[in-house]
DNA sequence: AGCGAGGGGTTTTTT
DNA sequence: ACCCCTCGCT
């Protein structure tokens, strides 16, 4: 039965239809892009009757993948099965395992994040004697890392490198890479440079690709670096049937080595090629999206498209100049109660931010006003020190020539081997040209060691010897190396709140360990990449790939953890306002949108006005951030702000202006919308903190334009809302910062007789309050101690 | 091994 | 202002 494509407008019906050769579509914001997508392949699977293994689907996230294929599901139905959707990182991951040998490493080579990464550095930097207050090892890594998008080789990259860092840049990169063969892993960037070069080196293993995927679709075009570029050119060369789709508009990753000019420049690539423009809008509200077209329409170097709609206007831009960023968090946090009034929920309202730093302002007033939030990004779950403990274990389990991952948890937990026994191995390993883990062997029986040292030794390696005889069920397996890690039970045993919240992390860990399993079975399998010379090159209409099994193996899902992020999985469970910056908000929509913080040397950032490019990429993402809304739209800057503890006076955005003053409805200071210190006092840091807005009551977000009442009860059951979801952390959602809950306490009162915990402290019992000082007397060292109420690491009990 | 003082850095971060 | 890393002391 072929797909119904009735539903599709013109230009989309244009672009599902036409399969053969090279298509371009440049689809705006909200112009329904997925949905072309997903109609296109499920046409050429149906109604061309091509196999599934033959398509090849690159999205830019694992979020975005998975929602192609649940589309797809719907579709076309367990015809989807096998098709490899995926993010280039996962497709290249999955090459490379199939041919890891051709390339020096093995199969079981493991991936470095950044922190790996960064210990890395720090080593290799060690040891070429690079002094890292010259030469900083974030510009090194940012170097390095620009050379391997650029799919730069090592001796390619000295022989450019003229700059004094540059030079400095090309022996650690050298360095870097011995060493990540000898760990046998590769770091992120080295997924793509690698997988060209496998595919560029080895024409049998390209040709088998070459003919096995033909039909390839690349969604976020505008997003892919060079080495993507290279990759998908490789891939496409035999059938040509390469659909490309994405906004130029939306490009706003140049800094990570986005390349703008693939999009801009496709039609030159591909001659032939056929452009389609998907210009109806079916996200926003007219003036929404008047204002989007409005303001990036002053970037010059742009593919000229204007969006449009169907719906009605909407209200007005409403802008707001706020006195401060306090100011301005409390009065987002009014707002939303208000839309919360008009029949809102807090999932479909959304604060954007330009820099994480702000989210700290925000999230504190949105506290105050028991508004409930979750914040995605920041800190990654997967970022937390002990679940990265538990990811080295595991590592080392599966890569015993990790040795980062080795050094990390030799003594994690304390067993009592310390810095010059772990130098000791390394010298050892070393000079004997062995791994880090075959050099500890050595060590348990070197003489020089002191007993105690050596047994120590002896358990670490048994423990990571053991683990790797385990087999069955995944789950179980992890939850042996845990345990007989002793990470929880030192955790145990330090008895102290941050302690118990860690193991409650590993806990979650093993719910993330569930959710692998449950989605990665035999349902899910995929198609083998093709190693050439077992099925592949064998032209077209050759048996069906070999199908791999996944869902049972420790490898798959270190794999699945690194190339996984929080933002695949930020759950809808649970109402509360979404927080992010406007880069994490790309592919999102919302009802209610609020961006705040729109002011000169924010956004656009500092770093990027005087130069052309950086604007029009500031200019990009403010677009981005405008066409998440569905129907209101709130931009807030403030009037003064403090910037690294400086107090700055910045004009307001130069993104506000562009949008014409007819769309925009502005309120704040000077205008009703702003009740309490008068603006006349604006010169006065002193004046505004000291007034009656925060003194009367600003804490605990008294008078404003909020309508939060000020009784005591009231705030507290706001109180328990906010900390019900937002102190929940699931991992398989976004989670509040750590510490947030901390800050509830600002707003609580205490009593004589109060308990409380400390974070450092323990237990204690409040003896006396003294306006905002409290005494307290703590039962672990039976002293009193003096704690100002809103600062003191406390919470109260009970 | 564990802490506290001191110094440096602080845009964004789909993988 | 604040966070994080390093170093040096205990």
């Amino acid at each position: 039965m072929p797909v119904d494509i009735t539903t599709l407008n013109g230009p989309q019906r244009q672009a599902v239809e036409c399969t053969e050769g090279p298509l371009l579509v440049l689809a705006g914001a909200g112009s329904g892009k997925t949905r072309v997508l997903t109609y296109r392949i499920a046409h050429i699977l149906e109604d061309l009757n091509v196999a599934p293994w033959e398509i090849l689907a690159i999205t830019f996230t694992n979020k975005a993948a998975a929602e192609m294929r649940e589309r797809l599901q719907g579709l076309v139905g367990p015809r989807s099965r096998g098709m490899w959707v995926s993010t280039f990182h996962s497709m290249c991951v999955r090459m490379l395992r199939a041919d890891a040998e051709r390339l020096g490493f093995s199969k079981s080579f493991t991936i470095y994040d950044t922190d790996d990464q960064k210990r890395l550095y720090k080593e290799i930097m060690a040891e070429l004697d690079i002094d890292p207050k010259r030469f900083p090892i974030n510009a090194l890594m940012n170097r390095i890392s620009t050379a391997k998008n650029e799919l730069k080789v090592p001796g390619n990259f000295a022989k450019e490198a003229n700059d004094p860092v540059g030079k400095v840049a090309a022996r650690v990169y050298e360095k870097l890479q011995e060493r990540l063969k000898q760990a046998n892993a590769f770091d992120f960037d080295d997924l793509l440079l690698y997988a060209y070069l496998l595919l560029k080196n080895h024409p049998d293993v390209l040709e088998a690709y070459q003919l096995r995927f033909r039909y390839i679709m690349v969604d976020e075009y505008q997003d892919t670096n060079h080495a993507q570029y290279e990759i998908t050119r490789l891939l496409a060369e035999q059938h040509g049937n390469i659909m490309v789709v994405g906004d130029d508009d939306q490009s706003i990753y140049s800094w990570r080595g986005a390349d703008i000019r693939n999009i801009l420049e496709f039609e030159k690539d591909y001659p032939q090629c056929t452009t389609v423009k998907l210009e109806q809008n079916y996200r926003s509200v007219g003036n929404v999206l008047a204002a989007a077209n409005a303001v990036i329409a002053n970037n010059q170097h742009r593919k000229v498209k204007k969006l449009f709609t169907d719906q009605e206007d909407g209200e007005k831009i409403h802008v707001y100049m706020a006195s401060d960023e306090r100011d301005e968090g409390r009065w987002i946090a009014g707002e939303i109660e208000k839309q919360r009034q008009k029949g809102l929920s807090y999932n479909q309202v959304a604060v954007f931010y330009r820099t994480n730093a702000q989210s700290r302002m925000l999230e504190d007033m949105l506290l105050r006003a028991g508004v409930p939030y979750r914040i995605v990004g920041g800190t990654r779950f997967f970022d937390r020190a002990e679940i990265r403990d538990v990811m080295a274990y595991l590592t080392l389990v599966v890569n015993p020539a990790d040795d980062i991952a080795a050094k990390r948890i030799i003594n994690t937990p304390r067993r009592g081997i310390g810095k010059s026994t772990v130098e000791r191995i390394e010298q050892f390993a070393r000079e004997m040209d062995m791994t880090f883990m075959e050099g500890a062997e050595i060590a348990i029986a070197d003489p020089e060691l002191r007993a105690a040292t050596r047994r120590s030794v002896g358990e670490f390696v048994q423990i990571i010897k053991d683990a790797q005889s385990y087999s069955g069920d995944l789950r179980k397996c992890i939850e042996a190396v845990i345990d007989k890690s002793g990470l929880i039970s030192a955790l145990q045993a330090e008895n102290t709140d941050e302690a118990r919240g860690r193991v409650e992390n590993i806990q979650e860990f093993l719910s993330v360990v569930d959710e692998f399993v449950d989605t990665h079975d035999e349902e899910d399998a995929d198609y083998a990449a093709p190693t050439a010379g077992e099925q592949g090159g064998e032209g077209e209409g050759a048996a069906e790939p070999v199908r791999v099994l996944r869902g049972d193996s420790l490898a798959d899902f270190l794999e699945w953890v690194c190339l996984r992020t929080d933002l695949d999985t930020m759950d809808e469970d649970g109402q509360a306002v979404t927080m992010m910056t406007v880069h994490a908000s790309k592919g999102l929509e919302f009802d209610c949108v609020f961006v705040a913080g729109m002011e000169e040397t924010l956004f656009p950032h500092m770093n990027s006005v005087g130069d052309a490019a950086g604007i029009e990429e500031e200019r990009r993402l403010a677009y981005v951030a405008i066409t998440r809304a569905r129907k209101v739209l709130f931009l807030t800057c403030a009037y003064t702000r403090q910037i690294f503890g400086q107090t700055q006076a910045n004009p307001v955005s130069r993104f506000i202006h562009e949008i014409p003053g007819e769309l925009r409805q502005t309120m704040g200071v000077g205008s009703q919308g702003f009740s309490g210190t008068g603006w006349e006092k604006r010169g006065s840091r002193k004046g505004i903190s000291g007034s009656g807005v925060e003194a009367g009551g600003g804490r605990v977000f008294g008078r404003s334009s909020a309508s939060a009442p000020g009784g005591r009860s009231e705030r507290e059951r706001r109180e328990v809302r906010t900390n019900r979801i937002g102190a929940g952390r699931s991992v398989s959602g976004a989670y509040v910062r750590p510490g947030a809950e901390k800050k509830a306490a600002a707003k609580m009162t205490f009593a004589a007789g109060d308990t409380v915990d400390h974070k450092t402290f323990g237990r204690g019992k409040v003896t006396k309050v003294d306006g905002d000082t409290l005494y307290v007397r703590f039962s672990k060292s039976g002293q009193t101690k003096k704690l100002l109420k809103d600062y003191a690491p406390i919470v109260k009990i009970g």
